[in-house]
DNA sequence: ACCTGAACACCGTTCAAGT
DNA sequence: ACCTGAACACCGTTCAAGT
């Protein structure tokens, strides 16, 4: 403890100004350290050491706070994918890169699912898009496959951050295990598919079984 | 006013017993009337004139209650779905019911996309698989088709569900409108797809598009 | 066994007041 | 312009106490 005299008064202001970035760089440091549900007003202004009106100074609210993250996440994750000049394998890439985003960042996927029309989700689209068309696809396919492509990504994104809402100590394939016994207990009569799944779940690899996905997509595209 | 007596002392106990189908019944009403955020203890416990206890007597917590209701709504819908002997048709029936259910009920989406791995999924897992099976499809096939398709339904229950977390005078369209406005106004050459599929956007059919999507996976599975 | 309702332990957000 | 921190208006959940 530095500071000795009594604090009666309030403290005075803050040397080191806060900003948006900085703001954004605890929240996420807060999510990957301490998960979805440790992000707090409380929490932040504790870290970094102010009031809750110094951050809604910076930051309109929680929204807009975690939209500013996600997007910081996932935009370095698609500067970081580079096309080959093989359309299929390129969208195969920024699929993976969203993938492994969320994997690392499971809170991004919950952010995802939550507000799906956000900014972070526009250079993945274009990038998607963009494949599309140089494969040659019509109009049409464009618009469908890009949907189908982005509602699956969607859909696995609230897998993972479903997964990442239960208490800390178990991690996603423990998860996935539990799963499988509990419905490996089903009536195997009227569950026989069911059943089936949950052994092929409890073995499965994540990134293989969406990369399946991805390509069973792409493999549905005329042209 | 019927009671006219000052109560001073505390009110006796009911006389139409509460039980675990009325709480879901009254809540699903709720969910269904004034949306997702409407559904609080307060809110049911006014609408069934009771406490808060009452409530937690026969439902563990919130997110039981949740389920409960969407594996009403859910199994309703599956259990209305008929096959007709040809295996991709019935697979889209059983894809439109899950559709139709979240169109109709966007909070079964949030539900779904909050908590994946649910009851009310099963039968829509077990439903898909067994058509797979059908077409012929190999073990892996079938695991990674199935997957998939799931994944595809999750991400299109979250979009809906986020479309209805908005202000209630807003519609689906009205919202996908605002979207697009807002996606045309991007820089173009640096978001060229982006702009045309919000151009698409706007004039689209949900339920269209949403099958087109579930052709594309369909198209790409082999046998 | 079933229900009551006050109380608890949180939230996000606002805002008058400070520098 | 930027920050402080108490206060507000909520939540879900618990629990001693009633019938």
């Amino acid at each position: 403890m530095v500071c000795v005299a009594t604090r009666k008064q309030r403290a005075e202001r803050r040397a080191d100004a806060l900003s948006k970035d900085r703001i954004v760089e605890v929240a996420i440091e807060i999510l990957d350290t301490e998960g979805e549900s440790a992000l707090t007003f409380r929490a932040l202004t504790a870290r970094l050491d102010t009031g809750a009106g110094a951050i809604y100074w910076h930051v309109a609210n929680k929204s807009e706070l975690l939209a500013a993250a996600t997007d910081d996440v996932l935009g370095s994750a698609m500067a970081r994918v580079r096309g080959d000049g093989d359309p299929r394998r390129t969208i195969r890439a920024i699929a993976l890169g969203v993938f492994d985003a969320i994997d690392a960042h499971p809170w991004v996927g919950a952010q995802l699912s939550r507000e799906p029309w956000q900014p972070a989700m526009l250079p993945v689209l274009e990038g998607i898009g963009t494949q599309l068309a140089a494969l040659g696809a019509s109009e049409r396919a464009q618009f469908d496959s890009a949907s189908a492509l982005l509602s699956y990504l969607l859909g696995l994104a609230g897998q993972y951050a479903a997964a990442a809402r239960l208490p800390r100590d178990t991690d996603r394939s423990a998860f996935l295990a539990a799963v499988a016994t509990q419905w490996e207990q089903l009536d195997s009569a009227r569950y026989p598919f069911v059943h089936r799944f949950a052994t092929r779940l409890r073995g499965h690899d994540d990134r293989e079984q969406f990369l399946a996905g991805v390509d069973l997509i792409l493999a549905g595209i005329a042209g």
